[in-house]
DNA sequence: CGGTCTCATGTAACCGGTTTCATCGCCGAG
DNA sequence: CTCGGCGATGAAACCGGTTACATGAGACCG
């Protein structure tokens, strides 16, 4: 067995026609004589040919992959955005390739080369702000390129898709302040971020904006920054909690966040969300198990969409480039409740 | 801008050279003259040249990619198992291709097709069993494939890595008779499952056996089957514990199914570990928030194993399928304690 | 000083499709 | 009957690399 694989010249041989017609005749071109091609067919199927993608790719210019680079895949945020990609594409010629980035390295390599590198027809980028070096490159590349979930001002004239953060902001201060709560506190992520991530600023900036509109500020020692990180979180509530006043409820950058934040509190002896109400964001699977109320964005959606305005960019480069803009979403559960009498 | 992308031809000819010479340079072929070699390098350099992959894969006759067939890419274990995959590739020259499957559908048409489709150099299926149809078309392939988490007979006689499930199921047994215990439950998927999964019902033979080792037995009202699911899994759970007579342990084939148990537990107004103890499987993120004390498979691990096979496969097959079993591990955390006096 | 061997390089075929352009047979119109 | 036109098909160029084989220049040898 393993012979060799049977090309279109064998089956144009055995079919007795040129290879042109057999190709013809296998992309379902209508110039072909209906019994032509269903012989053709016949013979294709008989002797098992399956054309080549390489050559295919070769000779039509185009590579029938699309990229994505995506950071952390392992989070599950990013694989759900995926999944939301792989929607579009599995029902397109397309190929789904991975760039895992896990590093600035790394980052800084796929972001620097793929663009001009012809791997493929076009180019997603997920939850990764690219270096300011990289941006020349990937603006002027042959190729389209994508943004999901990249909030950089670098990426401003580029197609994206983002969720809004700072709506998600004031989403958590709407529902916190509708419950009572004046006394608010805030957990997020170091201010100063080797990838760039923004969103944590954002969503402090949305949370913010909507309590001034209110009336309501947050004193700085009820703001904490930190790595990004359950324990990291836990420590900057517990020296929030244990201080001579503290807030009756907290708003966190992210679920793994609120995480620590519940512990913190339940290490001091406060009962979420009777003492304490918290708001995480991401709705990532634990946020179900635990209860939490959170932020959620539109994973799949933003994958989606992405993958869309990708196909239609390499289908013809539209002028003003594609930005689609998706509405969090909150969801309440049980760590959220008006704040105990007598306090707020 | 955006001229016609360079070429090897056009490097050659600024250069001074053969395309062949140009070539050799390219791929550090040490017949050139060193001197000739950096001369074209900088050409290359001067002219953006950027080797063509689908030229090259066309040429060489290899696709320079890998395939993975992966179910469910959003559960945890996917992803991390993907992660170990991408360590692999990622130094390597081939590009990684994902295929998930989130239907039967998707899976028999990627499983029955994709090996002969000249797509890719190799594929990783990844806890993903194949239906009996597949298994001719997958074993006659031309190009190797390696199976990760499969654990049906058909793939017995294939390359393949797989977690120790019956193991799993032992490590948990041991645990939980060195705690004291011996009144045990389980609670595991459908016996018959539309994808052929078979874990569940290793772990659950783990346990038997070792218990039976101790002279335990499980009696059949505490022993539940349902969708794979945290609600199925509470509801199995309620139904055991508050039957006349409840164990003082249950052993879930899941951490997700582990989390409906303390679910029900609590419900009941149960308290665990001290009332309950829970055993899960896989040590997803949210059995550490939790406390879950679990089994952990090496995830990322069994991916790396797994594409390194792969690519050993390619290489050069070798006569006999390499096969890697890898241990699990025991993680105890919150939700194990000696049973309550009076009981067991 | 001619022959042979070696090293560096060039020529051209090849990978397996797609596509342009030419060709051929047949039709209807003039 | 002749010619234009059309529909179906074929011949060959092309995509951009890789590589078997040919070639030519020196080095070395007798």
């Amino acid at each position: 067995m393993a012979r060799k694989s049977v090309t279109i010249r064998d089956v144009a041989r055995h079919a007795g026609v040129s290879v042109a017609t057999a190709s013809r005749a296998m992309n379902g071109m209508d110039v072909v004589r209906p019994e032509t091609r269903d012989r053709i067919l016949a013979v294709m199927q008989e002797l098992g040919f399956t054309p080549s993608p390489a050559a295919r790719r070769l000779s039509l210019g185009r590579t029938l992959t699309i990229g994505v680079v995506v950071s952390f895949l392992t989070r599950p945020q990013a694989a759900e955005r995926l999944r939301g990609v792989d929607a579009v594409l599995a029902d397109s010629e397309f190929d789904l390739v991975i760039y895992n980035v896990e590093s600035v390295q790394k980052r800084d390599h796929y972001l620097g080369t793929l663009a001009q590198s012809q791997r493929t027809d076009g180019l997603l980028v997920m939850s990764l702000p690219p270096p300011a070096e990289a941006v020349p490159a990937l603006s002027r590349a042959q190729i389209p390129v994508v943004f999901i979930d990249v909030h950089t001002p670098f990426v401003a004239l580029m197609p994206r898709v983002t969720g809004d953060d700072v709506m998600g902001g004031e989403l958590a201060a709407r529902h916190l302040l509708s419950l009572g709560h004046r006394a608010i506190g805030f957990v997020g992520d170091a201010v100063e971020d080797p990838f760039g991530f923004t969103s944590s600023r954002d969503r402090e900036q949305g949370l913010n904006s909507e309590l001034a509109r209110a009336g309501v500020a947050i004193p700085s020692e009820w703001v904490g920054h930190g790595a990004h990180g359950r324990y990291e979180a836990r420590d900057l509530a517990h020296r929030m909690l244990t201080a001579s006043r503290r807030p009756t409820a907290i708003f966190t950058a992210s679920d793994t966040q609120a995480l620590g934040v519940i512990a913190a509190a339940r290490e001091i002896g406060l009962h979420v969300p009777d003492d304490l109400s918290v708001v995480g964001y991401d709705d990532i699977e634990a946020a179900d198990y635990v209860g939490l109320t959170t932020v959620r964005q539109q994973l799949f959606e933003s994958g989606r969409r992405g993958a869309e305005i990708l196909l239609s960019e390499i289908e013809a480069r539209s002028d003003e480039p594609p930005i689609s803009r998706l509405a969090p979403e909150l969801v309440v559960r049980a760590t959220t409740a008006p704040p105990k009498e007598g306090r707020g």
